[in-house]
DNA sequence: TCTTACCTGTGCGCATCTGCACAGAGGGAA
DNA sequence: TTCCCTCTGTGCAGATGCGCACAGGTAAGA
């Protein structure tokens, strides 16, 4: 049974009774249809249907085929209108992967996206790996920094998170704040612990201080928080997290150069897809009226 | 939906995951693959997979054409080993047209037949009308006569029944028993109805008798019998028919040139199949220990 | 880091399948 | 019986689809 299509011929003779009738509904030559069945009985070795000049009967083994096509035609219409309804209507998994510590802004778009369609079951995913959008784990990404360039990849900018310079209250009054990045001297500050950091502000500080002044090094973000709070040293925080916090200080306003951005990246296979542009237009409108961030 | 060996191709990349996988398994080229799962995304309007340089993954709408085409596939495997099996094993109905009045002879074969093979189920179907073997009205017909000329059927020689001249006693009683043909004057005749009745003892007996002698004709040969039996005339029995009952009386023995022969006749697309091959042995090895009959 | 193996993707030439046209045959109606 | 319509069946020419070969790229392993 290696030719389907040659079952679904004897599909419709077998229905309709007629060569004729079958070629016409299946939109080919009636010498196609007459070749199929001579091919698919020659390789099952049996007559599917006995020949007379008023059509094609179908034996035993014939009607036996139609029963079964009949429910494959069916199964496979069902088939056809789901994938092709799943262009329409929004609905199923959605999986989206974001850079740690983005929580915050995404979740009320997420929640305002599950409002606007109740079928579909959001799943975010925030880890050390970076999800691959191939091989379908997720179906949008957030990603930060420079802008992903891998092929196969639908990038869009989204917006730029703003960074400043904040310390706890603590750490102030214990050390004093930093009128400006000239008056450096002296201070301790929280950083990441790769010295290649690509973060355009961890450049920009590496240059201004030197290297025993960066006195708390991490590879984890939500490490560099707990250490700010705790008064360990200066640090940059987004804008937008450190409006919330009351105990942080801002040491020095943001200014563009520090800025993130964030880039929306979706594989070229899901990009045309309802459910993705739904959220990716959601996500965009929502991220105007983000505070404490440039568009 | 129209071209299911697409759809057949899609499963097998779907269920193995990589183009070239499916390729090998489908015993094509991979560029046939990729060609079409193109053709049939296309047409859907949708993306079933995500390529990437490991292979296809599929989407959701992939993974529902996945569990759709599994059970596809094994229907139609289990359809495939039916039909194949179908040669093989000798089952479901068998249907055999006969001429009336051999039920006698055939019934006891049927019941062999039966019995050799449980399964099946034997229908024998003895009308008026000619039961047509195309349009699958029956497996095997036993016809009388000159042999059938029908194309697409395979006609076989089966025996040749032998006929006499038969009277009951009441009518010999009555009458007397003419000694030869020569001796036919004043003696009443059971007869068929038509004038061009086909077997070749009518025949002879028109030309020996006058028509006022045909005084009972019937088209019912049940009916010919039934007169026999009331005495009604001298008439033309089968020689097996006649031994078996003891109120007829033999006026003239069996003669080769009265001998109708029966002809096993069956669809040259069904001539093949193990069932028909199978009772139309059993049919002939059975047809040589009839009585009465010759080979 | 380099190598290797495997997978995807595409242009080209060819085989296969399809469509076309016509022949043949059977059934139904007048 | 005769005519007509419909259906099957086949040879031939062309188009579609296939296999081939090669390029490009990724991941795994040494």
């Amino acid at each position: 049974m290696d030719n389907w299509d040659e079952i679904r011929t004897a599909y419709q003779v077998a229905r309709l009774g007629t060569v004729s009738g079958a070629a016409e509904v299946l939109g080919v030559h009636h010498a196609t249809v007459i070749r199929h069945i001579d091919a698919l009985e020659k390789r099952l070795g049996t007559r599917l249907f006995q020949r007379h000049a008023r059509g094609y009967t179908p034996t035993e083994a014939g009607r036996d085929l139609l029963t079964v096509a009949q429910t494959t035609e069916e199964q496979f219409a069902q088939l056809s209108s789901r994938i092709k309804g799943h262009g329409e209507t929004v609905q199923g998994e959605f999986i989206i992967t974001s850079v740690a510590g983005l929580a915050g802004l995404l979740v009320p778009v997420l929640a305002e996206f599950q409002r606007l369609h109740p079928a579909v079951i959001v799943r975010l995913m925030t880890d050390m790996r970076i999800f691959r959008l191939d091989y379908g784990e997720a179906h949008v990404a957030i990603r930060a920094g420079a802008a992903p360039e891998e092929p196969d990849n639908v990038v869009q900018p989204l917006i730029r998170i703003r960074y400043g310079l904040y310390a706890s209250k603590t750490y102030v009054e214990a050390h004093g704040k930093p009128a400006s990045e000239h008056d450096f001297a002296g201070h301790r500050f929280v950083t990441a612990e790769q010295e290649g950091s690509r973060a355009a502000f961890f450049r920009w500080l590496r240059e201004r201080v030197a290297p025993e002044q960066l006195v708390f090094r991490s590879t984890e973000p939500a490490a560099w928080d707990a250490a700010l709070h705790q008064g360990s040293g200066i640090g940059f925080r987004p804008a937008w997290e450190a409006a919330a916090q009351p105990d942080l200080v801002e040491v020095l306003a943001p200014r563009p150069e520090w800025d993130s951005p964030l880039w929306i990246v979706t594989h070229v296979d899901l990009h045309r897809t309802r459910k993705v542009q739904a959220f990716v237009s959601l996500l965009k409108e929502s991220a105007k009226s983000w505070p404490q961030c440039a568009i």
